[in-house]
Order: structure tokens, then sequence, then C-alpha cells
DNA sequence: GCCGTTTTCGGCCCGACTGTTTTCAGTCG
């Protein structure tokens, strides 16, 4: 993805949030942030547009594409800066706070001159907030928990944020003069839903070459150790990144010891004790010469302690070196094996690209098929109807295996109601190759309601899939609350898919739902849910987050022929 | 601020929930 695009996205929502804290016309804010959107999501790089061609993109007007023209050509928009300077950053930060919107951000800032989240905890609890407006006794306890559901992320970033800053430094790395290997390592290679620091390995002679190289990045902001064998910085966007370099001879030792996690690693060292070794990052050494019997490869490490190589998204010590000295590690699931994506937006509804363009990049990454379901009905706001729903299939109908050869199924993501309803009646659905259904509100149901809701919509027999099971957002909303094994016994009983919603703020399910849905043999579809061309990339989130969660290829239906799809897409037994 | 047109102005993502201001503003999907 192009950088300016995200640089430009982000200033577009940030004069949007702007614009909406200091009482601006509310379609304003809104047209900022359809823009940011639309220009995030645009496939091409920005920063080779004029002002028409910007204006092509849609949502992106005169006002808006002179001011991307502007950011690009000075780095900076002189309107923005002037609504910066009017209200500090850490104001903008509270409306990051579930429940906390711009309206009661600006009124804590323009009353008690509140301007940062620690601020906001500390008037809470002492009591400063009684006499304002709009902020009872059950808001502030709202606040309070939305501030702890922020802290328990941590200072973590989301995965794909770290990994297109590990990538880039990586790619950056590698071209520096006596580079052998270079690669990331730690909770990133084990593919975790965030991440807390990016581990970067270099296998090279020299170290100091490397440690300068990411000194001197355009992207580093600070240095916060500098050694011979790790420096460590923060980047512009306050992300910590520890270098290491290691002698070539050491990189599988060091690979493996630095992707981890500390748990996995407690335990490959104790199997090498008991033949007499030692492990550490810089190899698999014997105890009594001395001699190093292994390093240069992780497969040889492994080799050499009696197992096979594990997949770093398996190293967690959940019985994955158990089952290597079994024999029975899963051959976990790839993103080769994908054939297909199964939950799709287009711009129809609240997706950024036409249903041609979707369909095309689809093609492009290889699928033997491809689902649409754009929203339906009850998510009123996306103003579906029938008309518009079979228009769009007879569309596609038309395009089907015109890309390759690439199948087209025609979906529809369902609301499941309060009562584990769906939109349509069952002589509509039936018209439809799959149907997705997801929880889109009442979403503080008490267990027993929201397991009888989850439950009636796997029973119903057009639903195929359940999007975003638990309807989590990573930092931000905790999942739903239900007796998730009687959901998962539903499902594997009605021959319900349960999704793995590869958005990197869902990752929904998580891993560990996974392996517990898994026991009860539910079938699962990895799906990227994307509103845009550049989100069917996300895919690798949700595969990582599948092998996390022991999955092979046949547990996926997505992995399937289309044949043996079509016949669990039925419901009937067959499948 | 964007868009489409009924072309320079009016509509734009609608409806529900929540807490509180007891008549509705703010937030969310």
């Amino acid at each position: 993805m192009a950088r300016a695009n995200e640089e430009v996205e982000a200033l577009l929502q940030e004069y949007a949030d702007l614009v909406a804290i200091t009482g601006g016309d509310a379609f304003k804010a809104r047209a900022y942030e359809k823009a940011a959107r639309a220009i995030g999501g645009h496939p091409a790089d920005i920063s080779h547009l004029d002002a028409d061609g910007l204006r092509d993109i849609p949502n992106v007007g005169r006002s808006i594409a002179e001011k991307v023209i502007e950011y690009l050509r000075t780095g900076t928009v002189a309107v923005v800066e002037e609504r910066r300077a009017k209200i500090p950053a850490g104001v903008r930060e509270l409306i990051t706070i579930p429940t906390l919107g711009p309206k009661k951000a600006m009124r804590l800032y323009e009353d008690l001159h509140i301007s940062s989240v620690s601020e906001l905890a500390a008037a809470i609890e002492a009591d400063a907030l009684a006499d304002l407006k709009g902020f009872g006794e059950k808001t502030q306890e709202n606040i309070l928990h939305g501030i702890r559901l922020m802290q328990q992320a941590g200072g973590r970033i989301p995965i794909h944020l770290a990994l297109d800053t590990a990538e880039e430094i990586v790619a950056e790395l590698s071209q520096v003069t006596g580079c052998k290997r270079c690669t990331y390592a730690g909770s990133l290679r084990r593919m975790r839903e965030t991440i807390g620091d990016i581990d970067i390995l270099v296998a090279a002679k020299r170290s100091a070459p490397f440690m300068e190289a990411l000194e001197t990045l355009p992207s580093t902001a600070e240095v916060i150790a500098h050694g011979e064998k790790k420096t460590s910085i923060r980047t512009t966007k306050g992300v910590q990144v520890d270098l290491r370099v290691l002698p070539p001879d050491s990189w599988g030792a060091g690979l493996q010891y630095f992707t981890g996690s500390k748990a996995h690693n407690i335990r490959t060292r104790t199997i090498a004790v008991r033949p007499g070794l030692k492990l550490s990052e810089y190899g698999l050494f014997d105890t009594g010469s001395g001699e190093s019997v292994a390093s240069r490869s992780e497969e040889e490490v492994y080799a050499r302690l009696g197992l096979p190589w594990i997949p770093p998204t398996l190293r967690e010590d959940r019985g994955e070196i158990q089952a290597a000295v079994r024999g029975e590690l899963p051959e976990v699931v790839t993103e080769r094996d994908v054939r297909g994506d199964l939950h799709t937006h287009t711009d129809l509804t609240d997706g950024l690209a036409s249903l041609e363009a979707m369909v095309e990049a689809a093609a492009e990454r290889g699928y033997a098929y491809y689902a649409v379901t754009d929203h339906a009905p009850n998510l009123y706001m996306q103003r579906m109807t029938d008309e518009k729903i079979l228009a769009q299939r007879e569309e596609l109908r038309a395009l089907d295996g015109a890309h390759h050869g690439m199948r087209l199924l025609h979906g529809t993501e369902l609301n499941i109601s309060a009562e584990g309803d769906v939109d349509w009646p069952g002589a509509f659905l039936v018209g439809f190759d799959l149907c997705v259904a997801s929880l889109h509100s009442h979403f503080d149901l008490d267990r027993r309601a929201m397991t009888r809701r989850l439950v009636r919509a796997c029973e119903n027999p057009h639903v195929n899939i359940i999007g975003h099971p638990t309807t989590r957002l990573i930092g931000k909303r905790p999942g739903v609350d239900a007796d998730w094994d009687e959901v998962f016994a539903a499902c594997a009983r009605t021959g319900t898919a349960l999704e793995i919603n590869a958005q990197p703020d869902r990752l929904d399910l998580c891993d560990e739902d996974i392996l517990r849905a898994r026991q009860h043999g539910v079938k699962f579809a990895v799906n990227t849910d994307a509103h845009s061309v550049l989100h069917l990339a996300h895919l690798r989130y949700g595969v990582a987050t599948a092998q996390r969660g022991w999955l092979t290829a046949d547990d996926v239906i997505n992995t399937w022929p289309l044949r043996r799809l079509r016949r669990f897409l039925a419901k009937d037994g067959s499948g």
C-alpha cells in the first residue's frame, strides 16, 4: 500500500474529527470521513495524481483535492494546522473512548480543560464531573469502562500496522552491504493479534552498518539504545523496534530464540537438557564439549532436538511440542490453500469499489470462486432493497466466469435480530448461493438470550456462515457474552460454518475460540469482509489466526473445491 | 464538503439505544 494514501487518510480523518469536535457542520465532517476512507482504500498511489486524478476518486471534490495537493507538496495543510492549534491532540484522543463522542469531548475540554485520557480518568476518580451536564453516574461509569478497555490493549499495536513497519524496515536493511539474512521475529512472526514491539534480525559479520542504517531511517524518531549486538529505536508512529545482528552461523538458533514464545522456548530448552545439550540464541551446544551441534537453520535446530520444524504460529506452548514429539503436528492451512473469499462487500452498500472492480481484484488473486455478500435491509443505514440485490445478482451472473474462469457466488450478509431471526423470508433467501449472518446490534443481551439468538441463526436452513461471531473489536469492544460451547455445538450439528474474520481489528473468531470450536467438529470460513480492493489482502491475518487455532485446510470450507463447498452450502447433510 | 441535478441548491447513512437535559442529545452500527 502506498504510504501517501495512508497519510492522507489519517490527515483527513483527523480533520473530520476536529470539525466534529469544534461543532462544525456534521455533513462536512462526514464528507471528510468519506473522502478519507475512499483515499485510504484507493488502490493506486495518490502521490502520482494531479487534481483531476484525485477528483476521479469518489467523494473527493475540488476542495479536498486541493488540500491533498497542498499536503503532498508541502507536508502540511493550513486549515488542518489552524484547527490543531485550537484543539490539543489529547482532546481528539478522548473520542477514541467508546461511548464518548465529539460533543462530550468538547464539553470536557471547554468546561474542565481536560485534554487527555489520563486527565479524564483522574477527573472522574476525583469526582470532578459531578456538576457537568450530560455526565451522570452511568455515563461516567461507561467512560471508565471504556478507558479500561483501551488500557488493556496496553500500548500494543494491531498486527497489520506492525507488519507494515517491519516489512519496510526489512526491505531497507536487506539492501545494506553484507546482509546475509534479514527478517522479523517475535510475536509478529507468530502473528499474534497485537504486537508490543518489533524484533528484526539480521545475519551479517559486521553489525555497525545495520545499526546505523536503522538509526538513520526517515521513520526513526528516537534512538532508545545503541549497542554492538542490539539497537532499539522508536518510530515516528511510536512503535519500538529492536534490531539484533547475529553471526550468520547462528541464524537458525537466533531466529528460533527470538521468535519465541517464551513458554515455547522454555520447553525446547528443557528438551535439550536430557541428551546433554544446551540451547541458546547462538546455537545448540554439547554441554560437555561446548561444541555447537546445530545453529544454521531452524530446521536443523529442531531436528537435532528430535522435532520437526514447528510453524511459528503454533509456538505458544499450547501442546505443539508434545504433538511434534508424537508426529501429530497439524498441517496448518496456508494462504495458498484458500480458493475463494466468502464475505465481501461492494459499493452497493458500504464498500468502496464496484462489483466489477472487486471481482477483477479477486480474480487477480487467483481465486477459483468468490462470493459477494452485501448488507441486507435490516441494517437500515445501508438502504438495501429486494430490487437492488436482485439487480446485483443479474450483474454478477453476467460477470460469472469472465475473469480467468473464476466462479461467482451471490450472497448476502444478513442481520441476526435480538430473537435470532434474519432479514428476508426463506422464499427469498433460497435465491442466494450463500448467506452470512452476523450480529450488528443488541450486543448486551444476557448470556442465555445471546446463546439462543445465535443458535436460532444456526438453525436457519439458509444461514451458512456466522460472520465475525463474537463481534469484538480489538482494544475497543469485548465480544458478546454467550455460551460458546453451546453455539459451537449448534454450528457442528446444523452444518453452519464459523467465520474467521480477517479484518485486523476483528480477527474474530480469535485463536483460542477456534481451538475450542474445533473440538466440537465445527467447520470454518476464513473471510476478509473486504470493503475495498485492498482489504482482500487481509486474508493473511485470517489465515494466520486459523493457523494459531491449529486448523488444517480440511477444517476451512473455502479451501475446498467448489463442488464440495456447494454441498456444504446446501446445508442438507450432504456436505 | 460532495454530489447530482429538479444544474448552483438541497439532500446527504437511518433507526435504535442510552442516559438523563422528563422531551431529546449523543453515540453507535
